[in-house]
RNA sequence: GUGGGUGUAGCUCAAUUGGUCAGAGUGCCGGGUUGUGGCCCCGGAGGUUGAGGGUUCAAGUCCCUUCACUCACCCCA
């Protein structure tokens, strides 16, 4: 029998590993709602005009990435590639402009992109996604970066590296972009081949060209931070000065574009040294006109997305990682079984954790699995103490053994595990 | 989509120029204590060497094909 794998690019998740998840789950959850963020859950599927309007159709992400199939009815449906859309359809479509003229949201959940795998890149992760509705101040800005700072740092991450630009607005890119690709065309002969074809698909990714012969090059090219229109240099000074007031060390790099085209104004990234290649963490940006674009009122918005996989794997170990069990409960002789398998359960069905074994076991072998399990207590009884009619409690950090009566016993163990 | 690397026990990896090379550590099970864990000692189970084909007296080792994993490019979280 041949042996099914799972896909190319989907993992398993393994209890350990969840075990990490539902921690850093709990911190973003925590933090987010200080801030007043509100976990909204969107479908895993959409319409894939939502993707092609959203993120923009020339993008690397439409144009080969989507997971997109025809549903029964032929109508073109994608398993979502990021969250940014979904959630802003879902603001929409709720009219939650018109509930509260402020919105915060996040939802935390997988995506699905169809690259070529590799070290922190995968076809299906996990993303933690924030968005805020209705605020054009740089306020906000700084607000959800201090956030995602806060948060990151809360997750016990070091040596991250905050990143920031300006991308400027539909009043001010169009003539940064013009002088970028005279620039480029200017000096096409010291571009690489890939850049070459960039000039003409997507001439603001030269920008982030790793290629020495190109960073060169860029060196000289003109400089978007340049080229902002008054009001949008304006909100990036203060979007800066609100970042001082607030303690968070940044770098503007001007040369930063993102991959999605419906930024404006601020961008941000937050890279981690520890990942490899794909060492951004984080990474996200105002959108003023998209809600719009989306058939939506004409509201402001800004979000972020954390790379939850990353995230986890640049966590340090402080050693809590570890599934632990209040009691193991081993018994001896069939007697001391069927008592055994009742107290167990019942004390599961009280909150305690409690395994025991179900084959008839030494008990040397019985403590050896208690102490796999990290097993803070072990309930020692067979035929002896049935006929005693009490059982003992071993403490297995201090080998304490106290002697439980049997009538009183799922009282007594409780109260004694609760109180340690 | 392109390029490199790697596939041997559940896991991490050995095996010289093709010739007792099917191994170790760890994990698992059992014993050393007729009922007391971690350390230590002993024993046991577990592999068509990713798969298929070829060369050879002989292939884990060489060749071809294929699959998978992995890293990088592209791009992104």
């Amino acid at each position: 029998m041949e042996k099914i794998t799972a896909i190319r690019g989907f993992k398993d998740i393994l209890p350990q590993d969840a075990l990490l998840f539902r921690k850093i789950e709990s911190i973003a959850r925590r933090i987010f709602d200080s801030f007043g963020f509100r976990e909204i859950r969107v479908p895993l599927i959409e319409k894939t005009d939502l993707f092609k309007r959203s993120i923009g159709e020339t993008t690397d992400i439409v144009e080969k990435e989507m997971y997109t199939f025809a549903d029964r009815d032929q109508e073109l449906i994608t398993l979502r590639p990021e969250a940014t859309a979904s959630v802003i359809r879902a603001y929409i479509e709720h009219n939650m402009h018109a509930a509260e003229p402020i919105t915060k949201l996040f939802t935390i959940g997988p995506m699905f992109r169809r690259e070529r795998p590799q070290k922190g890149r995968f076809r299906q992760f996990n993303q933690i996604d924030v968005e805020l509705f209705g605020e054009e101040k740089p306020q906000a800005d700084a607000e959800i970066i201090f956030m995602l700072m806060h948060f990151l740092t809360g997750c016990g991450l070091q040596n991250l590296v905050l990143e920031i630009n300006s991308l400027g607005c539909p009043a001010c890119r169009p003539s940064f972009s013009k002088a970028v690709i005279d620039f480029l065309k200017g000096s096409e002969a010291n571009l690489c081949p890939d850049c070459q074809r960039r000039i003409h698909t997507n001439p603001l990714r030269v920008f982030d060209c790793k290629v020495e012969t190109c960073a060169a090059t860029i060196a000289r090219a003109p400089a978007i931070l340049d080229f902002l229109c008054a009001d949008c240099h304006d909100h990036f000074t203060q979007v800066k000065s609100f970042l001082d007031d607030l303690n968070i060390t940044f770098a503007v790099n001007s040369r930063m574009v993102r991959g999605l085209d419906y930024y404006t104004r601020t961008a941000f990234e937050v890279k981690a040294s520890t990942l490899g290649a794909q060492n951004a963490v984080a990474g996200g940006g105002r959108y003023n006109g998209l809600v719009s674009d989306l058939g939506g009122p004409a509201v402001p918005g800004i979000g972020f997305a954390v790379g939850f996989e990353r995230l986890v794997s640049c966590l340090p170990d402080d050693g809590t990682n570890i599934f632990k069990t209040d009691l193991f409960v081993a018994a001896l002789g069939s007697k001391a079984q069927k008592i055994a398998f009742g107290l167990t359960n019942q004390l599961r069905a009280q909150g305690l954790s409690a395994e025991m074994d179900y084959a008839d076991k030494s008990l040397k072998s019985q403590l050896k699995r208690a102490d796999k399990l990290n097993a803070s207590f072990t309930l020692i009884f067979g035929d002896k103490e049935i006929e005693e009619q009490q059982a003992l409690l071993r403490n297995m950090q201090t080998k304490d053994q106290q002697a439980i009566p049997l009538d009183r016993l799922p009282e007594s163990i409780i109260k004694i595990i609760k109180e340690r």
